[in-house]
RNA sequence: GGGCCUUUAGCUCAGUUGGUUAGAGCGCUAUCCUGAUAAGGUAGAGGUCUCUGGUUCGAGCCCAGAAAGGCCCA
């Protein structure tokens, strides 16, 4: 008789070989042919809602690593929540105006923005948009997202765009709009402004030169009799901005010289000039200066609110400090022109100095210059020089060569130029100060972020919402033709709104001024009706800052605030802000709940990931390679908060606990293919261990429901994972085999043990959905007698009380340890070569401890099982081997280290292998039919 | 240059309010099994807790500084 016939081995469909990459698709195929989204979002309907808004990636480019951790992080929390019964729809969105398009559009063209037409473009930008959205959402989908793919939300569709001008329209209504000027990189040759990406560094040669301010008058508190003609000495190498400016820079910390010039230098006059201390030396020896004395030193604070007179402009030019001051060049006093330059424009702000715009799209002196009027900057310098040294304001010129911008294409050197351009004022209605408070009420995870937020909250200028550029949303502005005040009203923008929501924005440059405008508006400040239409589009951060609006409030199945934002950590700067920002002033209440932030992905080395370096590694490849699962692994498996490592090493042992995870449902599935849930065993009929499992199971799901509820995805990971290690497979699976293979098919322990398995299997496959959705689904289909289509129309298990049952944990924690020490004792005599496999052993305990004893003599039935040996004698007395290996090397006696009161011997079992089972048994060949079956197989095989 | 953050074994992570010899899993090495088999079990080796000072009877943990790296800003 073939006896290995007769034992129940395990079997299932459930490959080995999970052979993702081709898998994948097939499972995700079958969810869509099922349209197992829509039934989700019909199952829990009635449900309450979980809504986590998406935050739209820009629609440019493939996926990168940063684009998969942040869309997995968010299917993960969203599967989670489904499955915990909540209604999640989840609608994903893309960003789809802004320059990274523009400039992409331009280059492949070939073309300056000057040259093209601009409804032609934004048609093409458009296209561009679309195209790449589309390219995104597949690899999304491949990633295994759950989500309304089919109605995304995009910030170029026609009602998103009317959405957009209707929020600009109550903003202006509240007063936070307002106009005023703010340099920008111009090209003077393009006529155009150019972005920070359109901008080169190469070299140039500019004027180098050191210029006297004369001073007039100290600060408040200081004498201002001055002995001797004193000026402040400042260094600049574009002599042009000059004439704009109106303020000297000092450095609040810095010591600052008041140095007496001696008249025997011969061209220079009897006199004082104010330098930096430090750089004082340096400066008298560029200058030719050999003699002179320092008559006191300053602090640079000291300076604040002095009064110079500017050199040739007739106004006067105010002391002010600034942290940006540096002593690596010039003099330690900064000239500030804020109209020509954006640290001078940032301190500005904060002196409330005026913003002087003196030079033309050209890069010409505006008559607001009149002694420079109609000329080009660069030109200009030389003749600003001369008229300096004649004034005797110049004390040494230069010509050096440095990096300078120049444009990207025509290759000119660009200029800083201040232009008319419209801001949301953020102290208007005290918004900082709410927003400050909003964010208090929000739930920032990490903690951190609401410390990060509330700093940048705290200093954040006024919003700049003018670009200078093609596609984007217009600003709904029209400027009478007669005087040129701005026409903004509830009626004009309205007509703009309803203009776009029905053709889109490409309509404000298709359309003239009149046909846009109602018939009978007219300039609120000369009456007249004629208009020209604003040229400058909306920062595209105000497209997706309110997205919330436009999204969450637009749709039926979603709901204002968002419970949950989450996005990496450098949109506290960016998306967290702009969407507060429109929230707190026209809502007066944060757009979410909660916001969760997560790091970069960098590298195995934990530097960014960069082309140059070489160290890029493209969420695609890995797909390929390994499978999404693989991906979806990683994510969970690293704490996302700080930075997220990625490397060939990391993927590797991905594989690996993959692995593990996989093979554990392919055992528990194998046993189960002959189980169904009429065969269940009640509880109490269970045996201790499989009880003792069952509460292990519940510890299980409670800690990780309570993980995925705190967001701590690693923490899951590892749990199941330990799980999966520790309790099954060294130890329950393990054990379970000789109950599972060798016993009666029917029998009370066999389906005692399979129950367990059928409880596990259902566990375990719902907890690991979340985090490995295509594994998960694919286990689900080969448990026996399911009833749902999909793991995902089921809810987590939740801890059922019946199975809790601490004192069993407790007793077992003892057992388990006792087991340690005999596995320790059992490799000694597999290293003695007494035994091989655990069954060929037989192991006899001995001790005086008198619960120990109890417990022995409690579990007297259960240890060969437990121990998975062939027999375990409890001894009456101490064994007569003393310690350690006996002498002809057929037995080994230790003490345990783990219970010093217990005694552990091991020797070579009784009787012959159990051909079925493998025990060895003396009642091997006592049967006559089945010689080489021990007792208990014989009693099987009858039963056949 | 400024603000915020990170640094524990080759890798991913634990490490309670400061308190014995710093833990887990993987990987590695050795070994057993061959009825989870491109699987499973067991054991062993691996750490100056980034560095330098300080506080303390005592520091991975608290304080100061440095280095490396990240995000944002300039």
């Amino acid at each position: 008789m073939e006896y290995n016939k007769t034992i129940n081995l395990p079997t299932t469909q459930f490959q080995m070989k999970a052979d993702l990459p081709n898998r994948e698709p097939r499972i995700q195929k079958r969810w869509e042919e099922m349209k197992l989204y829509e039934a989700i979002q019909e199952k829990n309907k009635n449900e309450p809602r979980y809504i986590l808004h998406d935050g739209p990636p820009y629609a440019n480019g493939n996926i990168h690593m940063g684009h998969a951790l942040n869309k997995i992080l968010k299917d993960i929390i969203v599967k989670f929540k489904l499955m915990e019964g909540f209604n999640v729809p989840f609608v994903p969105g893309w960003d789809c105006h802004g320059l990274p398009i523009e400039y992409q559009l331009l280059k492949s063209l070939g073309l300056r923005k000057e040259e093209i037409d601009r409804v032609g473009f934004r048609k093409k930008a458009r296209a561009y948009a679309q195209e790449f959205a589309s390219i995104q959402k597949e690899e999304f989908k491949r990633l295994g997202i759950f989500g309304d793919w089919e109605n995304p939300y995009f910030t170029m569709s026609y009602d998103y765009e009317a959405k957009i001008i209707e929020i600009f329209k109550r903003l202006v209504g509240q007063g936070y709009i307002y106009r005023g000027k703010k340099p920008v990189y111009w090209c003077a040759n393009c006529e155009t402004a150019l972005a920070e990406a359109e901008v080169e560094y190469s070299n140039h040669t500019s004027h180098s030169v050191y210029v006297k301010f004369p001073l007039k008058k100290l600060g408040k508190d200081k004498e201002t009799k001055l002995q001797l003609p004193t000026s402040v000495l400042i260094w600049t190498t574009t002599p042009w901005t000059l004439p704009a400016n109106v303020a000297l820079a000092f450095h609040p910390q810095y010591e600052y010289a008041w140095v007496k010039l001696s008249p025997s230098d011969s061209f220079l006059k009897k006199e004082i000039i104010i330098v930096a201390k430090e750089l004082m030396s340096n400066i008298m020896e560029k200058l030719g200066i050999k003699n002179y004395d320092i008559l006191k030193v300053w602090q640079g604070k000291d300076f604040e609110g002095i009064v110079c007179s500017h050199p040739f402009m007739g106004r006067d030019s105010l002391g002010i400090l600034a942290d940006f001051v540096t002593l690596e060049e010039g003099t330690g006093i900064v000239h500030i022109a804020p109209g020509h330059g954006q640290e001078d424009y940032q301190i500005g702000l904060k002196y409330e100095l005026p913003v002087l715009a003196l030079v033309d799209v050209k890069g010409k002196f505006t008559k607001e210059v009149p002694q420079f009027s109609g000329m080009d900057v660069f030109s200009s310098n030389k003749l600003i020089i001369e008229k300096m040294q004649n004034s005797s304001h110049l004390l040494f010129s230069e010509e050096i060569v440095h990096t300078y911008p120049h444009c990207w294409r025509c290759k000119k050197p660009i200029i800083f130029r201040a232009t008319a351009q419209w801001f949301l004022d953020v102290d208007k209605n005290k918004l900082r100060e709410r927003m400050l408070k909003a964010i208090r009420k929000v739930e920032w995870i990490p903690k951190i972020g609401e410390n990060r937020i509330s700093s940048m909250v705290e200093t954040r200028p006024d919003w700049c919402l003018s670009r200078q550029r093609y596609w984007g949303v217009p600003l709904p502005i029209f400027y009478c033709k007669n005087c040129g005040e701005p026409l903004m009203s509830e009626e004009s923008i309205g007509a703009v709104q309803d203009l776009f929501l029905r053709e889109g924005s490409d309509a404000w440059y298709i359309k003239r001024e009149e046909e846009i405008l109602p018939k009978n508006i007219k300039c609120p400040k000369c009456k007249k009706r004629e208009f020209v239409k604003e040229k400058d589009i909306m920062d595209v951060w105000f497209d997706s800052g309110v997205s919330h609006e436009a999204v969450l409030r637009e749709r039926e199945n979603l709901s204002w605030p968002a419970d949950l934002y989450l996005e990496g950590s450098d949109q506290h700067r960016g998306w967290f802000q702009t969407s507060l920002i429109s929230a707190v002033a026209l809502e007066k209440k944060p757009p979410f709940k909660s916001v969760l932030t997560h790091g970069f992905v960098v590298d195995g080395e934990g530097r960014k990931m960069s082309k140059s370096i070489g160290n890029v590694i493209a969420p695609q490849e890995i797909i390929e390679k390994y499978g999404a699962e693989i991906l979806r692994l990683w994510v969970a498996s690293e704490d996302y908060r700080e930075d997220i490592r990625i490397s060939s090493e990391i993927l590797g042992h991905l594989v690996d606990g993959y692995r593990r995870i996989r093979n554990t449902f392919r055992f528990l599935l194998g046993n189960l293919n002959d189980f169904n849930i009429s065969k269940k065993v009640k509880y109490k009929e269970m045996s201790e261990i499989d009880q003792w499992v069952l509460h292990r199971l519940q510890e299980l799901i409670s800690q990780v429901v309570d993980d995925y509820e705190s967001f701590e995805l690693h923490r899951v990971y590892r749990a199941i994972y330990n799980f999966c290690t520790t309790e099954l497979s060294s130890f329950y699976l393990d054990v379970l085999k000789d109950r599972l293979y060798t016993f009666d098919r029917n029998s009370l322990p066999r389906r005692s043990a399979q129950t367990v398995l059928y409880e596990l299997v259902v566990s375990l496959i719902k907890l690991t959905a979340p985090i490995l959705p295509h594994t998960a689904e694919e286990a689900w289909q080969m448990i026996p007698e399911v009833k749902e289509a999909s793991v995902f129309l089921t809810n987590l298990p939740g801890v059922e009380k019946k199975y809790w049952n601490e004192r069993l944990a407790k007793k077992w924690e003892k057992i388990l340890l006792l087991r340690k020490s005999v596995v320790k004792v059992l490799e000694i005599a597999r290293k003695e070569k007494i035994i091989g496999s655990s069954l060929e052993a037989e192991v006899d305990l001995y001790t005086q401890e008198k619960k120990l004893a109890t417990l022995l003599h409690n579990y007297q039935r259960d240890w060969n099982e437990i121990l998975i040996v062939s027999e375990v004698k409890i001894l009456q007395e101490m064994p007569s081997v003393s310690s350690g290996i006996g002498k002809d090397k057929s037995e080994v006696m230790m003490r345990s280290e783990e219970m010093s009161e217990l005694y552990i011997r091991v020797r070579r079992a009784l009787g012959k292998k159990c051909v079925r089972c493998w025990n060895w048994n003396p009642t091997v060949g006592e049967n006559r039919e089945h010689t080489q079956l021990c007792a208990r197989c014989v009693q099987v095989v009858k039963n056949l």
